[in-house]
Parts: C-alpha cells; sequence; structure tokens
DNA sequence: ATAGGGTTAG
C-alpha cells in the first residue's frame, strides 16, 4: 500500500482507534445500535484520491476493525472506497462487509451487499440469517433458505485463472462487473462457459442461526423441516444445533421432543441444560426444570447468569420461597450479582412467592434498573393488592426510565385490584394524553376490570363498546364477573351468550350462563343449557365447583393429625368462615388465616408442605388489603395467584394432575362468586 | 468472515 494513500485514509478515519484495547467484559450485556439509514456514502470519501490502493489485507485489517467497534459510518467510507477506487473483492472481503453492515444493525445495506453479491457462499447467507434472526424478522431470516439452496443453478462464468469465482466482482449491481471485464480483471477474455456449481448446503452455523427464528403459527412446520435438514447433514446432535433445536421444539409447545432432542445430545453443556431448563419452565412443568437443575448441580456444572434466570422462573412458579432462597445465595456466591436481568428474575420470584420485602431489597440494591425492573416490581405490589404502594412507585420511577406499555399495565392492574379506582382511570387518561402512547387491548382490559369491580357496569360496556378492538372471550369474561359480583343479571346474560357464540365448544361458558339463570331462578333456561351441553359432549367437566372449603381443610389437616391443636385451629377457622359467609362475602382461606391469631397461624404454616405455607403467607399479605376493600367496597378480591397455589397444592397432595381444570374451577369459581 | 440458552404483562 503506498504510504500517502494509506496516510490519507488513515487521517479520515483518524477518530477510530484501531488498537486492541477494548474493555474485555461488560457487566451489562450490550444492545445492538439501531439500523442505520441505506445510503452508503460516497461523498464522506470524496476527498480520499481514487488512486489510492489498498491491498487485500489493508482493506480487511479496517473491516475488521469497524466490526468489532461497531462503526459503521466508518465502514461505509471504506466500503464507498472500495468501489470508487474499483477494487476487485473477494467473496471473503464482501462477506467482512456483511458481517460488518450486520453486527451495526444496517440490515437494508447488509442485504444490498449480499443481493450484489455474483458469488455467495454459506457464511455470507448465515451473515444475513443471522442479522435478521437476531433482529426478531423472522420470517426473512427463514426466507433465505430455501434462496441459499437454490443458488446452486447454472451460472455463467469465465476462466477465472486460480483466484477462481472467487475474484468475480460482488459488486454487479453496481456496475463494476462491467469495468472488470473491460479491464481484463476478470482473466483472458474467453469465451463464458456454463457450469453448474453446487447447492449451497447450510452447515451447524447456519442451522444454529435460523432455528430460533422458528416461532409463531407455523413454526413447528419450519422448525421440523429444519430438523430434517440437520439430521440430513449430520449436524442434528452437534450442540449448538441440538440445543437450537430443542429451545424450537419447547418453545412451539412439543416439550417431549425438546426432552427427546436433549437425550441425543452427546454430551451436555451450560447452554443445552438452560435451554431445557428453561423449556420446562415455560410450558409449566417447573419441577421438570427444578430436576434438570438439581443433576446440574450434582454433575457439578458451572451454572451461569442464564441458567438461573430460567431456575428463577420455574421457582416462581411453584412459590417454592425456601428453594428461591437458597437459588438467591448460590447467585450471590456465583458472583452473578448486578446482572440486571438476573435481579429483575429474583425481584420477581419472591414477589411471586409472597415475600414482597425480599422483592423490594433486591430491587433497592441495584446499582442500575432497566424499566422491567420497574414493572416486575409493579407487579409484585399489585397482585399483593397494595394499590398505594403502585402508585407511589409508579410516581417516583420517571427520574429513572420512561415507562412503557407493560407498565401501565402493570400500574391498572394494581389499581383495579387494589380498589383505586379514579387513580386508576386518571392514569389510563395520563397514559394516552400526556405519555402518548396507544392502549392495546390489555389495557382496556384493565379499564373494563376496574369499571367492573367498582359495580360501574355500563362505563365498563361502554369502553369495550368503543375501544378500537374486537373484544375477547377474555374481556367479556371479566365483565361477566362483575355482573355476578354486583348482582347485574340482564347484562351478565347478554355477555354470557356473547362468550358462548365465541366459543361454543368451552364447556365453562355453559356453566356461567346456567349460573346466571340460577341465580334469578329460571330453572328452566338453566335445564335448557345443561341439556345443550349434554348434546355437545360437555358434560364431564364439573357443572359446579368441585372444590369445597371442608376439601381444602381436609388435606390441609391431612398432611398433619397429630398437631396438638388441630381440632381447636379447626374450630377457629370454621368460626370465621361461617362470620364472612354470614357477611355476604366469599370466604378465602387466606382471610379465613388472617382472622387466626398470629400463634395459632404459626402453628397451621409451620405443621405443612412449604407450598402451602408459602401460598397462605402470600396471600396473608394481600388480604389484609382484600378484606378491607371487600368491606369498604364489596369488590371481590382476585384469586388468580390463589387458584394457581390451590392447584399446586392440590396436584401435590392428591396427585390430581389436570392443573388446567382447577385452574378453570378455582380461577373461575372466584370470579363468579361460588365457593370454592 | 457465519452459531445455541434469559427477565415483566395477557
Amino acid at each position: 500500500m503506498h504510504r500517502r494513500s494509506q496516510f490519507i485514509l488513515r487521517r479520515h478515519l483518524s477518530h477510530l482507534h484501531f488498537h486492541s484495547g477494548e474493555p474485555a467484559s461488560h457487566t451489562f450485556p450490550r444492545s445492538i445500535p439501531p439500523p442505520c439509514s441505506t445510503a452508503i456514502s460516497f461523498r464522506v470519501c470524496d476527498s480520499i484520491p481514487p488512486m489510492a490502493t489498498f491491498g487485500l489485507a489493508d482493506y480487511d485489517d479496517l473491516l475488521r476493525g469497524c466490526t468489532r467497534r461497531r462503526a459503521i459510518k466508518e465502514g461505509r467510507v471504506i466500503h464507498a472506497h472500495m468501489i470508487k477506487s474499483h477494487f476487485v473483492t473477494s467473496v471473503r472481503l464482501a462477506n467482512r462487509l456483511l458481517v460488518m453492515y450486520v453486527k451495526g444493525g444496517s440490515l437494508e445495506d447488509a442485504r444490498q451487499v449480499l443481493d450484489g453479491m455474483s458469488q455467495r457462499d454459506v457464511i455470507s447467507w448465515t451473515a444475513m440469517m443471522s442479522g435478521y434472526s437476531q433482529h426478531g424478522r423472522s420470517f426473512e431470516a427463514l426466507e433465505q433458505l430455501p434462496r441459499m439452496l437454490r443458488t446452486g443453478a447454472t451460472v455463467h462464468r469465465r476462466r477465472l485463472g486460480s483466484a477462481d469465482v472467487d475474484s468475480v466482482a460482488y459488486l454487479r449491481g453496481n456496475g463494476q462487473l462491467r469495468h472488470l471485464e473491460s479491464s481484463g480483471c476478470l482473466g483472458s477474455p474467453e469465451a463464458p462457459q456454463m457450469v453448474n456449481i453446487r447447492s449451497i448446503l447450510p452447515n451447524e452455523y447456519t442451522l444454529a442461526t435460523v432455528l430460533p427464528s422458528c416461532t409463531g403459527h407455523s413454526g413447528q412446520d419450519h422448525g421440523r423441516q429444519i430438523h430434517s435438514l440437520a439430521v440430513k447433514s449430520n449436524f442434528d446432535s452437534h450442540m449448538f444445533v441440538g440445543s437450537s433445536l430443542l429451545d424450537m421444539y419447547s418453545k412451539v409447545g412439543e416439550v417431549k421432543d425438546a426432552r427427546r432432542v436433549f437425550n441425543m445430545l452427546p454430551h451436555r453443556d451450560v447452554v443445552s441444560c438452560t435451554a431445557i431448563i428453561s423449556g420446562y419452565a415455560q410450558s409449566g412443568l417447573d419441577e421438570e426444570a427444578l430436576k434438570v437443575f438439581q443433576q446440574l448441580q450434582r454433575e457439578g456444572m458451572e451454572c451461569n447468569y442464564v441458567t438461573f434466570v430460567s431456575l428463577l422462573t420455574a421457582i416462581a412458579g411453584l412459590a417454592a420461597l425456601d428453594f428461591g432462597r437458597q437459588v438467591h445465595g448460590l447467585v450471590i456466591r456465583s458472583e452473578l450479582l448486578f446482572y440486571v436481568v438476573l435481579d429483575n428474575s429474583l425481584i420477581d420470584m419472591y414477589s411471586k412467592c409472597g415475600s414482597l420485602k425480599h422483592s423490594r431489597r433486591v430491587f433497592d440494591n441495584m446499582p442500575e434498573r432497566s424499566v422491567i425492573s420497574w414493572n416486575t416490581m409493579l407487579m409484585g405490589y399489585g397482585k399483593h393488592g397494595l394499590g398505594r404502594e403502585v402508585v407511589q412507585l409508579f410516581k417516583s420511577m420517571f427520574r429513572e426510565v420512561k415507562p412503557n406499555g407493560v407498565t401501565f399495565l402493570a400500574v391498572l392492574s394494581g389499581c383495579s385490584h387494589g380498589g383505586l379506582i379514579d387513580e386508576g382511570l386518571d392514569i389510563f387518561g395520563y397514559m394516552v394524553s400526556d405519555q402518548r402512547l396507544k392502549p392495546e387491548i390489555g389495557h382496556y382490559g384493565c379499564l373494563v376490570d376496574l369499571l367492573g369491580r367498582a359495580g360501574r357496569i355500563e362505563e365498563a360496556l361502554d369502553v369495550i363498546k368503543n375501544m378500537p378492538y374486537e373484544p375477547t372471550s377474555a374481556l367479556w369474561n371479566s365483565l361477566l364477573g362483575a355482573c355476578r359480583l354486583h348482582a347485574k343479571i340482564s347484562i351478565g346474560e347478554v355477555v354470557a351468550r356473547k362468550l358462548l357464540d365465541m366459543e361454543p365448544d368451552n364447556a365453562s361458558n355453559y356453566v356461567i350462563l346456567s349460573n346466571i339463570y340460577a341465580a334469578s331462578g329460571r330453572w328452566q333456561d338453566v335445564a335448557r343449557v345443561r341439556e345443550s351441553m349434554k348434546l355437545k359432549k360437555l358434560t364431564k367437566e364439573p357443572g359446579r365447583s368441585s372444590i369445597q372449603l371442608d376439601k381444602v381443610m381436609h388435606i390441609f389437616f391431612s398432611s398433619d393429625r397429630s398437631h396438638p391443636r388441630r381440632k381447636e385451629i379447626f374450630d377457629k377457622i370454621t368460626e370465621v368462615c361461617e362470620r364472612i359467609k354470614a357477611a355476604g362475602y366469599v370466604p378465602d382461606l387466606s382471610c379465613v388465616l388472617h382472622d387466626v391469631d398470629d400463634e395459632q397461624k404459626e402453628s397451621i404454616l409451620l405443621g405443612h408442605s412449604e407450598k402451602l405455607a408459602i401460598a397462605f403467607g402470600l396471600m396473608g399479605n394481600a388480604c389484609r388489603e382484600s378484606i378491607r376493600i371487600t368491606k369498604n367496597l364489596r369488590i371481590c378480591i382476585d384469586c388468580h395467584n390463589f387458584a394457581k397455589y390451590v392447584s399446586n397444592v392440590y396436584q401435590m397432595e392428591i396427585s390430581l394432575r389436570d392443573s388446567s381444570r382447577f385452574h378453570l374451577v378455582a380461577g373461575g369459581a372466584c370470579s363468579c362468586g361460588d365457593y370454592w
């Protein structure tokens, strides 16, 4: 390279530091900058003399530097210079450019490079797919795979000498090829020959890259096709491909297939184990997730923060506080603290296990918080019915982060659960007018819930009618719950019929409708609904909630029959329960426990399984507020979470596997005002 | 020059 031109180019790029002094690791994962404009800047390099010549190695060096530092602007200057000086490039160098744009997040530029290449190899395609995949552009990522496989058609090729196809200009689209041809750069100008180039096959990199894009409706279809490609090319037991495969299967809901792939792996590493843990956790098979982790521990495998994040999700699902605390201890000992994502998971785990104190402690000790940290904390308060804390925390988050859509979901549902009707309405207005966020259907759902709980059914109905979305069945269900709670029989009937129209095969809709008829004494209508249920063969589901308080009691005591004060406690609980029922409220075991004095409560909790204790401990926090709300506003507490714990308990104690039924019964019963 | 697992909400 000429000294002078080297000097000139370096001076243009003088603000870049191409020495290797990069900090090795970052405490927080660094995000990729947003895509840049697609225009390749010719203007910037106008002052670089076009006669300046650089060698392949020089460009290679410069582009590598740009890629590493995500210096896309400077990369563009180099790219433009390559074009201007008619540099004959190679596939290798074109790939450098492509990767530079991909890593810099400028996918449109990368695509331009790819499409302009007259010759591409598996790396070119993989790099492009990686770009699309990492930016959530799954469709485009997958789209490249058949394009790549089709490339092996017959092509014109001139004799190129030793440099072979690598020397073909990739810049055909920019008119470079003609120039190269006329200047004789492409070897002796003999007649072009037709050459068959073999189809470019995916390698292990390609497969591992595209598999995460197999999501959504056709995800499983695509995933299985790619799996078969992997089998054909013998990459299906490759560690990277395998963990992508098993992750793909668990994400499309085929955990069994995920496990099959996991078992086929030649060995296990942290990533594949984490993938299966996360798969189990996401499918609700929390105990399976824990088992894998325990096995991992026994094998002495080193965990990283992603493993813990996945594990904490499973622990949160089980409400296993003690185990969660142990894992928190492990996290501290692994010196993995101060990963925002990990701390967020800890906050969530503690709040779902009922220990808001611990949640808050983690939250307060974070050196840096993301919007998810705030949202998780807000959710925690909301689920426990602590509306005031929700609003207070919401007000203080602005100095640190900007709230997003999920924030408002958390705050609105927090207000709803906490009985803060006017505050909730204010915040919805604030969201729309001040924050200029377009409410999603979920936000309208919160609004409906908020108004419904307060008995403002007509207003809730207005919201549904005027919102710019088609109401979902969940939304109608929420309104229906409110109708039952406030004895709005006529609106309730309309809503229930609507639900039945939307989901004619959902047994619980028949149950709801017949309950409404029963509530207004229309027994003939009840019989008609039951009859149509029978015709549809939907009668297997219980007609009413089959979980009775006394059954819970039975299980509650069966695990500790020898407790000295068993009888006394039982009597006390029964008495309180009767009192609540007599007052016209729905008894909830957690409310009952609240009224038992501390010593008795402790003796109950101590003698029983961890899950049960935690479940009640959690609702003990929540019910303080809910009893107040129930009494002041005559609205029912939200039992969604509690239903989850009850189902856990039941599964454990009487080994009933059908948890969805318990969710349905326990959750449905609460919103319908039935006794469980 | 290309590669795998992660957090809130419903």
